[in-house]
RNA sequence: GCCUCUGUAGCUCAAUGGAAGAGCAGUUCCGUCCUAAGGAAACGGUUGGGGGUUCGAGUCCCUCCAGGGGCACCA
């Protein structure tokens, strides 16, 4: 740190700026990160960042991320591994188009000013990024290759326009992806409440591939977080069950009298055909084609309800209508199914909550063992049929039910029996014999399913189904600053892919582009770009939409292997010799999005041959929060500033601080670390190098041996822990290392002592996965040359792990009695006549007859007695 | 409500089923013209509660409590 010292006899400063100074040059010319080296035969890691989008400058939350994942990029360096840790800017995007429309200016200039200077700050950061292979996803050296990427997806019919209901962000106004959307209904980049509207939009089919992301992430189990899997497992929701067809009735036609109109098959999914029997009606989703077309056809009196109720749902915000605890609403629609089992007449709805696009838009209702159609049931008086025997007596009658007097809360028993639901308005929906239900009854849910499953097959009316939470990727975005889809529309309305070598579709300049958000691509008003010929000489115009800047973070992976070649997206061959990932590291922001994304686009490529390999990122950290006050930490809510800490402490301090918070997934309180204790650790440590007075080759076996064992008892234990991402644990050890080497200063064998060399060059080596600027004056002051990252980790030696001898501890039912100091590879037999030997547990023992004994060489010995 | 992770010293965390530890902070002392760096010492625990398995449990099992995260009208 820097101080104002008047007093120049003070002794040696530690200042983290001037270091900062004088490695950065340094660093500069050495360009020691730089990854392409011909003939190298080391093996390979791949450790990646979340390339950041270009807001301007670091923030706590990239210092945090990009610490962290170079503490595990310097650490396979010095494991002796080639190590790629490359670096690039999402820099599409529409905080750059916001802000250069506030400002008047184009996005570009926006965009590449922010990324020059954001690269300085991270520069001087010192993350170990190997700059040569920079990449911007805004480029059209590189956008071309999303265009590509799109061709592709769409010759595999993987890519495709369908008119539908989006995601309306009306602040940015532009259509967001489902995942885009945050749990309370509002977008995740402006915040505001998102609305519905059908529109024609492209479509990515990840769907196809849901079986495939689901089933893979088991492969990742143990190497990926827990909770991301969680969320990614969830967020494809994949159900199983059965589809099954429902006849509907035909209805007289109001119009022309005598006039039936033809029956017609509607077909639900239900996890739980089981339960078949106990279907009483049938509810479609109101703002489906399907409730359209049956209450056309349903007597006058009906429709008007309907187009009222159909109104009165589409005014509803998403936030409320997923809202599970509202009140059932609903009309019936004058028509009835046929249950294919037994031939009942199930009357149909419409109601809201039954989703128009998850299945298919329409449900069968047992309401005796599902809640949501119970509520219904009971709200419209529909009939209730239990099915299901969960396991006790059902009964019609109301139970007295104990009241609290204090609370005046009803208390139910612990053994209340199951009652009828539509008493109890709870839904029997535990597991049980079936019964009321013909040929099913008796059987338990698991073959109750498979029955019914073959009865629907064998006579045509259903068959096993699945389905899925996860939907299509929507990737149109009316905004400017993103790839334009490489498509044209024919004067038909044909879709003409633009021809491969015509790419890339270059964005048209700004100029005469009123880029303000308007609901529409600002692209549809720029003519000399929108109008083109098609390869046929007929004209066409141009799609006008981008692509989900998601598109081109999908891929980036995969061109960090040759970022300038524009002859292909990436070099399947340099592919393989790096990719997959061997260790991304990020924000827990993009547990779905992104990583879904980039998992679905890699199984994509993997199926076109492109890659080897069906998973991007075989491993994966990722960090907690900064927070300060208990909230996230930014510029616009004031408080801690990360370039005013860095000022203060310095880059390592910070770094340092980092890694020591406390395990990497958790949230560091900014509150409860300290970045001034780490500059003072970093100075204490930089003084050992300082003091240490002996020579480069001396002879370390020379050295104080216990001073060795602290230090070769570090270079054991360290690589596992840093392998296992416990780095606060890794500099904790540091800090005991660099206590003890002070005392061995101090108090102990001194300076010049080989032992205190040996534990200085040891904490230098360790301090360099941390707090590099540091690290490389220790290595310098200690008579090397730059630079540490150079320099490989020591094996520690086992001679000097090994105890000479260690404590025994001799229990008597469980309580330590007495304790021997004993070889390490002591008999068993011996300690146990040792333990038997001591007065001590002759004393404990007493009169009492010994039933066992346990002994655990060298560790311990149990004596477990009885009264006799 | 469901799923999931986590509860160990004031804070952050260690501890192949075998003696409950470290770092930081705090306390006292030494040092100093003053301040700080530096040094020394001690303090700090019902391992969230309760049950079980075991010769032996922070660790394994059950249960409850608390906190974090995710999902939640997806049939």
């Amino acid at each position: 740190m820097a101080h104002d010292r008047s007093d120049a006899d003070q002794g040696p400063h530690y200042d983290a700026a001037a270091l900062q100074q004088k490695w950065l040059v340094r660093w500069e010319q050495l360009q020691p990160f730089r990854t392409d080296i011909p003939n190298d035969n080391r093996p390979r890691k791949y450790i990646l960042d979340m390339f950041p989008y270009p807001s301007g400058d670091l923030h706590m939350g990239h210092a945090e991320a990009f610490a962290l994942g170079d503490v595990v990029a310097r650490y396979w360096r010095q494991q002796g591994f080639n190590v790629l840790h490359p670096i690039g800017w999402d820099s599409f995007g529409l905080p750059a188009e916001n802000a250069a429309i506030k400002r008047g200016i184009d996005p570009r200039e926006w965009t590449y000013a922010n990324i020059a200077q954001q690269k300085a700050s991270m520069k001087s950061y010192g993350i170990s990024f190997d700059w040569d292979r920079e990449l911007h996803t805004s480029d059209p050296e590189y956008y071309k290759w999303n265009q590509w990427l799109f061709l592709k997806l769409y010759e595999k019919g993987l890519a495709y326009r369908k008119e539908s209901w989006v995601n309306w962000d009306p602040v940015d106004q532009t259509v967001l992806a489902n995942e885009q959307v945050l749990p309370d209904g509002t977008s995740d980049r402006s915040g505001a409440v998102v609305v519905k509207k059908k529109l024609t939009q492209w479509y990515f089919k990840i769907t196809d591939y849901a079986d495939r992301l689901l089933d893979d992430l088991n492969q990742l189990e143990g190497s990926w977080p827990p909770r991301v899997l969680a969320m990614q497992r969830n967020w494809i929701g994949r159900s199983i069950g059965a589809d099954v067809d429902f006849v509907i009735e035909g209805v007289a036609r109001s119009d022309e009298p005598g006039v039936t109109t033809p029956s017609r098959t509607v077909t639900v999914f239900t996890t739980r055909p089981d339960t078949l029997y106990g279907a009483t009606f049938m509810v479609v989703a109101p703002d489906s084609d399907l409730a359209a077309e049956l209450v056309a056809d349903a007597p006058e009196e009906l429709r008007q309800p309907f187009q009222d109720y159909l109104t009165q749902v589409q005014k509803t915000s998403e936030i409320e209508r997923q809202d599970a605890s509202r009140e059932k609403t609903g009309v019936f629609l004058g028509r009835y199914a046929v249950n294919p089992v037994n031939g009942e007449l199930l009357p149909i709805w419409a109601a809201d909550y039954v989703l128009a696009d998850y299945g298919h838009g329409a449900v069968m209702s047992v309401p005796a063992h599902d809640q949501r159609d119970l509520d219904f049931a009971r709200k419209f008086g529909l009939p209730v049929r239990v099915v299901v025997d969960t396991n006790a007596p059902v009964t019609g009658t109301i139970p007295v039910i104990p009241v609290n007097p204090e609370t005046g809360e009803a208390e139910l028993p612990d053994d209340l029996p199951p009652l009828d639901p539509s008493i109890t308005g709870v839904a029997l929906v535990g597991e049980g014999r079936l019964l009321n239900s013909g040929p099913l009854n008796g059987l338990s849910k698991s073959n109750a399913i498979k029955r019914i499953i073959e009865q629907l097959e064998s006579v045509g009316r259903g068959r096993a189904a699945k389905n899925y939470r996860l939907r299509d990727w929507l990737i149109s975005r009316q905004r400017y600053w993103g790839t334009p889809i490489p498509i044209l529309h024919g004067e038909d309305g044909e879709l003409i892919p633009v021809p491969e070598d015509q790419l890339p579709v270059l964005l048209p300049p700004t100029e005469g582009l009123d880029l303000q958000p308007k609901g529409t691509s600002p692209l549809g008003a720029a003519h000399d770009w929108l109008n083109v010929t098609a390869p046929d000489g007929s004209p066409a115009t141009r799609d006008p939409d981008t692509m989900d800047t998601f598109v081109d973070s999908s891929w980036y992976f995969l061109r960090f292997m040759n970022p300038n070649d524009d002859t292909k997206a990436f070099d399947p061959r340099e592919v393989d010799k790096w990719a997959p990932v061997d260790q991304y590291v990020g924000g827990v922001e993009h547990a779905i999005l992104h990583l879904l994304y980039a998992r679905f686009i890699t199984k994509v490529l993997f199926d076109l041959g492109y890659v080897s390999f069906t998973e991007p990122f075989s491993a994966l950290l990722n960090q907690g929060m900064v927070l300060s006050g208990g909230s996230k930490m930014s510029k616009s809510k004031g408080g801690v500033n990360l370039g005013d800490e860095i000022e203060a402490h310095g880059v390592d301090a910070i770094r340092l601080t980092m890694a020591f918070a406390g395990p990497p997934d958790e949230d560091i309180n900014w509150e409860d670390v300290s970045p001034a204790g780490a500059a003072k650790f970093l100075a204490r440590a930089w003084r050992l190098a300082h003091d240490v007075k002996s020579a480069p080759e001396i002879d370390w076996r020379t050295g104080d041996v216990a001073l060795r064992r602290v230090t070769h008892r570090f270079l054991a234990e360290a690589p596992g822990l840093v392998e296992a991402f416990k780095f606060n644990v890794v500099v904790a050890r540091l800090m005991e290392l660099v206590n003890a080497t002070r005392k061995a200063i101090d108090t102990g064998p001194g300076a010049t002592d080989a032992a205190v060399r040996e534990a200085t060059e040891t904490v230098a080596l360790g301090l360099s996965l941390f707090a590099p600027y540091t690290a490389e004056e220790m290595w310098e002051m200690l008579g090397y040359p730059a630079t540490v990252s150079a320099y490989g980790w020591r094996k520690a030696d086992p001679t000097l792990l090994v105890e000479s001898e260690v404590t025994a501890v001799i229990q008597v039912d469980g309580k330590v009695r007495d304790r021997l100091e004993v070889n390490p590879k002591i008999d068993p037999a011996e300690l146990e006549k040792l333990a038997m030997a001591s007065a001590a547990v002759t004393r404990a023992i007493g009169d009492r007859s010994i039933v066992n004994v346990i002994v655990r060489a060298p560790r311990i010995v149990n004596i477990a007695t009885k009264a006799v």
